[in-house]
DNA sequence: AATTAGTACAACCGCGACCGG
DNA sequence: TCCGGTCGCGGTTGTACTAAT
């Protein structure tokens, strides 16, 4: 049997689980006679889910001996497994003062709290919650608080307002370099409206499912077949002014006072209780208006402030007609024509890289 | 009912730190 | 000081389960 594993490693594929087993394990013995000492994660030792069986060998060697060195302890235990498997084995699953089950709210909170102080140290973290595994928690984090804390349009890394939203108001920033005067009103309205986007989408959190970035950009992807956007005597944009009344409705659209509704115990850098939206008209983020500032992305129209828009609107040159006063935010978007953006600077693709590079394609 | 996509979590892997000879 | 063995940590993968289509 040696001799075929050895001249004929295929055969392994075919071979009984059992036969396997305790071939490899010759073949390990043998090749620790030659001189090289098999290492206990490649040869002849198990892998993969646990077995009750040998849960139940590993727990009573524990108990009884204490785990001592955990190379010898498989061995020992009469387990066919490596040291390590075994270790983590005990430590994330068998150690009897495991807490098992969901994560308590306080419980959340605090792993928030630590990991802002602390970031990726799980073993850390696990340390000041009694009964919960630095792999626990560390799953748990990645599956719910990163994603809870994306979805508030907080960075979980750095635990301060995501930025990677204005990366694109950036990159709309160097396309307008290169931009004609026709397209150039096309960008102007695009940036300020992303502006309202990026804005709301750092205030939207899971009690808002309808107005999430996604919701936002297949909003925006599906508007089309807009005709007469630019003046052909002029290069302004029509309908600014649906941009100004859209931005005036925007504190009716239900973002405002979802953020605070999970205040997080950070103590360095604005917590989320902090950004909470007034919620009376003349709404203020202040993540928001601080990362734009810090992107140095122009005001031409601010998401959350009137007179910015007022100021964008009479930098548009002046023959913008008004809009019916039942104008939204998104009739602004209905005037921009995005397939001939889209053809001209490839915007289409940039925002599906931000949507997939945000990964709120989950939510 | 079958298939696909998304989610949760146990387990594995690789690397670096630590320690004793 | 160097070196090999061991352990622990953090990142990643595999798989079972569930929901959606």
């Amino acid at each position: 049997m040696l001799e075929l594993l050895l001249l004929r490693p295929s055969c392994i594929l075919f071979a009984e689980p059992k036969s396997l087993d305790s071939s490899l394990s010759i073949l390990a013995s043998v090749l620790r006679k030659m001189g090289r000492a098999p290492c206990c994660d490649e040869i002849g030792v198990k892998k993969g889910p646990w077995t009750p069986e040998e849960d139940k060998l590993l727990v009573e060697y524990i108990q009884k001996n204490g785990h001592g060195s955990w190379r010898h302890l498989p061995k020992l235990a009469g387990l066919n497994r490596c040291g390590k498997s075994c270790r983590l084995r005990w430590t994330n699953y068998l150690r009897p003062d495991i807490k098992r089950g969901r994560f308590a709210e306080e419980e959340e909170k605090l792993i928030i709290h630590l990991h802002s102080l602390l970031g990726n140290k799980w073993s850390s973290i696990a340390a000041r919650l009694p009964g919960r595994t630095d792999n626990e928690i560390k799953n748990h984090w990645n599956t719910h608080l990163r994603k809870k804390l994306l979805h508030m349009g907080i960075d979980p890394v750095t635990h301060k307002p995501r930025t990677d939203l204005n990366l694109f108001t950036s990159s709309l920033n160097l396309i307008k370099l290169q931009a004609d005067a026709t397209h150039l009103a096309k960008l102007q309205l695009a940036q300020g409206l992303l502006q309202v986007l990026t804005t709301t989408a750092t205030t939207t959190s899971n009690s808002n499912p309808n107005m999430d970035l996604v919701g936002l950009m297949g909003l925006l992807s599906s508007l089309r077949n807009y005709e007469g956007f630019v003046n052909s005597n002029n290069s302004s944009p029509h309908g600014i002014q649906g941009s100004h009344s859209s931005l005036s409705s925007l504190p009716n659209m239900g973002f405002e006072n979802q953020i605070g509704e999970f205040q997080a115990p950070i103590d360095h850098g604005p917590s989320p209780h902090e950004l909470r939206v007034e919620s009376n008209g003349a709404s203020k983020n202040l993540y928001t208006s601080s990362t734009m500032n810090s992107n140095a992305m122009p005001p031409l129209v601010s998401a959350t402030n009137s007179e910015n828009a007022q100021m964008y609107a009479s930098n548009s040159g002046g023959s913008v007609p008004l809009s019916s006063p039942s104008s939204t935010l998104f009739d602004a978007w209905e005037g921009l024509n995005l397939e001939d953006l889209n053809n001209d600077f490839g915007l289409k693709d940039m925002l599906e890289q931000i949507s997939s590079s945000s990964s709120l394609h989950s939510y």
